[in-house]
DNA sequence: CGTTTCCGTGGGACCGCTCCCACGCGGCAT
DNA sequence: ATGCCGCGTGGGAGCGGTCCCACGGAAACG
């Protein structure tokens, strides 16, 4: 546990190891106030107020303080109205662990990120998500609890460990199509909402975007420029996101009458290298191509490299469209056209599914398809 | 809270509310067995196994599973052996809330995200310190909660939330030379850890890069080059950050024994358009000038912009370094030469000193700065 | 062989809340 | 006056752990 060790400067600046204003030795909770020197307090003091000690101060039963905490109506002006006076003079907070082991409710969800996709961490998508759900989980003050699983093995002990009544509900970042945890928290009754679906008959409630819309619109857009030879760059074809953005892809070209060639198919792993080794790939085998949708901008950055590489200019010879919106896709020369997806809406939306899941079970779990949109910049 | 409706779709695709599997009416918790068809599962098997019934059916004492759980020694092979086998036979996880209720412990920390700043979101900085938090946190069993204040209001009523005993210390992101908050949990005996300080006097236990070291070398860089005319666009000064980092700026000049002008300091704010402007005042103000250090590459890259309006090439008119090496860095044209911060590290950092000061109060705050170091790309 | 020491153990007393039952009391019908 | 209703209320009984004290038996001692 004694990892914070200090290391070598690279740069040059002494690191002091300095422990700036070394407290007292004792270091009993001391609280300045503004208004001058005070005593310290007592223990008894620094120990929080409890709900007794509400009642006692505003003259009142435990119930009758419980009940205006908890807004119940059945309780007078008058007692209402000194428990709050007390409640605001000792600056009394519910403790949650007491109230949480008698309702048996936690007021908290947990958010699982598979810590292995990385390039969830490269991305908008992973903070834009957040931001949604956190800001829908606010409301109905709800805590949001960030669990990790660094490896195959920890993700495994996730199941029990979330249906330990340590969480109401879960919210899953990313799943593949043989994820089992799913279905395990299914079986815990464990309300759970997942962030796109593991395959088109998914039974647990989730929220996505219209992954094959976006790619239609993405790839009628390169249609309507004039190309004709379109290739594209796929995702891990196990996730159903990539699955549904090659449908897409297919769908349009389908709907164009051009004819969808194998060869103009490569995967790759939503990683930049993965996207220039598939743009490679796709050069050679099609000398022709004039058009590539990628599956994610951080592919279509990587297949830019490979196209300077192989010399050809974007979009003049070959167009490029990505998928996320994301901030390289601002960046990346020439700036990238790319599918939209409301993120922030869509961990909103998430949240919202959840605390729905949660308040009343056997609503039947539910999908929302949230809508994407075209950025047109200069890559296409 | 029904605000999960569905939206009209951008895309084409039909959205079908559809609720998938509706469940029985019922919906009692029912397990699918892998073995085959079972009956449901009564209330009283469903309720997760107490401790109680651990020790009932190891035929030992509340006591000795307790021990056991929490590893005293003091337990001979033979009950531990038998208590061991029952929790795995019952599938026994002890229940968070009664522990803490007692112990005055929560086993997890907070870590606070200012909402305001959605520059955070917009780069690797966010997930990088929080993915070092989580796998500094991990080991040791703690929980991390995800606290993001959406306004100032929210923000004030922060300290009280986080004292009631429902973390066991605090993680700060970004704190501003006024921020108050920090000063509230220390007068609280909040156990608190922050990422930066808020001045060169910061009282609290924090984790910083080497700011002013890494502007040193990026600006030492372009001293090499040749370059005289450096310019610098500063991120707000009212955090420390900026303000180290202009120091190492102005440290590098005077250590070449290269004048510091005032003019050619110019404020952004960290964003990508308070860096395009930042930069277009400097070209109108020294229109000598030859180089650049940003205090960020999402300013840089709004610096690229400007420049570019302006005729200027990089790095041949102007040369370049940002600060961050985030993933526009490597992807702006020209890929843009950066100051690289651990990351990840500081966020393992910030947990292993907050661990150390939840397990040992009075230890004294500590400050650990890591080094930084130069990712040289073609911008210089 | 009695006495002390020590180790492993069981179980009572809480932690701070919610739930719920019983009770007092004023108002209304009888 | 008597009964009943219903509202607001107080407080007992847990929720599921940990802590700690007291206790029995084996080992070590005199």
């Amino acid at each position: 546990m004694n990892s914070a060790e200090h290391r070598p400067e690279a740069t040059g600046t002494p690191t002091p190891a300095s422990s700036a204003n070394a407290p007292s030795p004792l270091h009993t909770a001391e609280v300045r106030h503004p208004a001058g020197a005070r005593r310290p307090l007592t223990a008894a003091e620094v120990r929080r107020p409890t709900l007794n000690a509400v009642a006692a101060r505003a003259g009142v039963g435990r119930g009758t303080v419980s009940r205006v905490i908890n807004g119940s109506p059945k309780v007078s002006e008058r007692s209402r109205a000194a428990v709050e006076q007390a409640i605001a003079e000792l600056g009394y907070v519910p403790n949650r662990a007491a109230r949480s082991l008698v309702t048996r409710r936690t007021d908290s969800v947990a958010l699982v990120v598979p810590d292995a996709e990385t390039r969830l961490f490269s991305e908008p998508y992973f903070s834009g998500i957040i931001q949604g759900v956190s800001a829908g989980l606010a409301g109905a003050g709800m805590q949001l609890l960030l669990v990790m699983a660094r490896d195959a093995q920890e993700y495994a002990r996730l199941a029990s460990y979330l249906s330990a009544q340590r969480v109401d509900g879960v919210l899953m970042m990313e799943v593949h199509r043989d994820d089992t945890l799913p279905d395990r928290l299914e079986e815990l009754a464990v309300p759970t909402v997942l962030a796109g679906r593991r395959s088109h008959r998914e039974p647990l409630g989730h929220v996505r975007a219209d992954n094959s819309g976006g790619a239609r619109i993405a790839v009628r857009h390169l249609l309507a420029a004039g190309r004709r030879a379109i290739g594209t760059i796929t995702g891990p074809l196990d996730m159903d996101v990539a699955q549904d953005r090659l449908d897409g892809y297919r769908e349009a070209l389908r709907d164009a009458g051009v004819a969808v060639a194998d060869d103009l198919i490569a995967s790759g792993d939503f990683t930049e290298e993965g996207g220039r080794a598939a743009m490679r790939e796709l050069l050679e085998r099609r000398p022709d191509l004039d058009a590539v949708f990628a599956a994610s901008d951080v592919m279509a950055s990587g297949a830019v490299l490979a196209l300077r590489a192989a010399g050809r200019r974007v979009p003049h010879d070959v167009a490029l469209v990505g998928f996320d919106d994301s901030i390289v896709a601002r960046h990346i020369d020439p700036p990238l056209t790319s599918v939209r997806q409301p993120l922030e809406e869509m961990g909103r939306t998430m949240a919202s599914l959840l605390l729905d899941e949660i308040a009343q079970r056997g609503t039947g779990h539910r999908e929302v398809v949230l809508p994407t949109e075209l950025v047109v910049r200069e890559s296409a």
